[in-house]
DNA sequence: ATCGCTGCAAAACGTTTGCACCATC
DNA sequence: GATGGTGCAAACGTTTTGCAGCGAT
């Protein structure tokens, strides 16, 4: 629950040029509890703004991306934006795609990162954390369909 | 350690068609030590098999993956195949672009695994640990070099 | 001899870039 | 009024696809 007022002192803290394209497209991505592709936030962003473009959409989450305020998750076909920067692990469903925040195991991810820091001569900047797997909607439709449908 | 002949009976094994360009691209996979890109094992490939077409690597890639033999890492400019398929952690630098195996916290990743498994209603299916970072080599050319040479 | 893999070319797709106009500061 | 963001269009690089000929079974 991120209100707009909020994110726009925030960019202009950071001395970022506010305008009304990069507040919606900043709220979308921080107000969505999944995290969406690029697409959907241009189309969510769409119905506000129904001039703007793939082009603003990806300058402004690079811009938010710098400023700290969103990260990038590249994925196979395309990138998604995530605005939880905190240590954690994502629960990806291989049927409808959705990616979720695991409600659990944050410590467990930083826990690792602090092993792995330790025994290798490795400096360690930044991490991702996904997990495969079907969401339950997903599950419960596969295990309840035959292989063939009469 | 694997050899030509234990990939092509994996693959024999598992009714796939078994030619020398797949033989040389699953071995070069596998043997390496790293996680290849696309466009690495296709220049690998090459000096076995100057005619070698990225379609061919890329249909080849597929055909392995499906039979378990290699995985697939997607990364925001190009995929890298990757022949360790149990659950690790993998550290990236950000400086090379090298993506390697860590050493330890194997049993932590399946830790975790089993962990959000039980907190979650969500069946698991696979994984992808990444530490991003600065590779000894890239940590002390950064700390060495000054920001404004002379 | 059959099936399907290879190599070549073109297409597809997400993402990036160049530029003129306009909005923010 | 100056700076730099927006929208439009074209470019770019990776990956995918279609197809004829050839190689593995």
């Amino acid at each position: 629950m991120t209100t707009q007022d909020e994110l726009g002192s925030h960019l202009k803290t950071m001395g970022i040029r506010l305008t009304p394209q990069r507040l919606a497209i900043a709220e979308v991505v921080v107000n969505s509890g999944d995290h969406p592709s690029v697409k959907e936030i241009f189309s969510r962003v769409k119905e506000f703004f129904p001039y703007v473009t793939l082009a603003t959409v990806y300058s402004t989450l690079t811009v938010l991306e710098k400023v700290g305020i969103v990260r990038e998750l590249p994925f196979q076909k395309q990138s998604r934006y995530d605005a939880n920067l905190s240590p954690h692990a994502n629960l990806v469903c291989v049927g409808c795609g959705s990616v979720h925040d695991a409600d659990v195991g944050q410590s467990m991810v930083a826990d690792l990162r602090d092993k792995l820091e330790v025994s290798s001569n490795f400096e360690f900047a930044g991490q991702r954390v996904d997990f495969y797997g079907w969401c339950p909607n997903c599950a419960n439709r596969r295990n309840h369909q035959t292989e063939s449908p009469s």
